[in-house]
DNA sequence: CTCCCGATAT
DNA sequence: ATATCAGGAG
């Protein structure tokens, strides 16, 4: 386990490495984040982005998600990937959108992980960064980077990740260091070719000892 | 736990 | 060819 003081030193090193980490899922408004979320599931944000033009502007509110058959919903999203299963939870989403929340995206989190396809993942993002409440998403990148770092142990599920790093974060800075975490993992500590050669956080982490110590460097 | 699934990097 | 991608439902 990370001393406190090696999380600050991540921290801070992260935060100059990359200071405007911010979420990369265009939308405009938190409807929209709802949607490009829900989409991004096993799948790059970036493909995301290319998609996401398209059908915003095609679709605009939960009423025209509804009344499309799911058969052009599925062609218009069909590049994302999983296709089929997001086009059935984004037409219930809607759904209930309508009928239990006046055509809006409820801001509680408690109310969000009720709607179809938004599991804790997805409802961390949208609270955080459409509504600015304190938390910490969890997702493929922030997961391992922190097992990488030894923040957490290995077999830790993400519910466990999430509050082990809620609990050595302070909370005003959860959402700008979630960001740092997912840049950090998805530009640098990448999940196949991480750069712990060129890595500022080497001197605190596990993972990149120990590869470094299997190729005999001495660190 | 398995299934969903196309695009991209390695 | 295979691993991975801002996961969630059954």
């Amino acid at each position: 386990m990370q001393s406190k003081k090696n999380m600050e030193f991540i921290l801070t090193k992260i935060g100059e490495m990359f200071p405007d980490a911010e979420c990369e899922l265009n939308h405009s408004n938190p409807f929209e984040l709802t949607i490009a979320v829900l989409l991004s599931a096993q799948c790059t944000d970036a493909l995301v982005n290319k998609v996401t033009p398209d059908l915003f502007s095609k679709y605009k509110t939960p009423e025209d998600y509804i009344q499309v058959p799911i058969e052009e919903l599925e062609n218009d999203i069909r590049r994302i990937g999983l296709f089929r299963s997001k086009a059935k939870h984004i037409k219930q989403l809607c759904q209930s959108l309508v009928e239990n929340y006046g055509g809006e995206i409820p801001k509680d989190k408690s109310e969000l992980v009720k709607l179809a396809g938004v599991g804790r993942k997805t409802a961390n993002v949208v609270a955080s960064v459409a509504f600015g409440e304190p938390a910490i998403a969890v997702d493929t990148h922030v997961e391992r980077v922190s097992k990488r770092l030894g923040i957490c142990r290995w077999k830790d599920s993400v519910l466990e990740v999430e509050k082990t790093l809620m609990k050595k974060i302070p909370e005003e800075e959860w959402s700008v260091s979630h960001h740092r975490f997912i840049f950090f993992g998805r530009y640098h500590c990448k999940a196949q070719s991480p750069k712990c050669d060129e890595c500022p956080l080497l001197e605190v982490c596990r993972e990149g000892k120990k590869r470094m110590k299997k190729r005999g460097v001495f660190v």
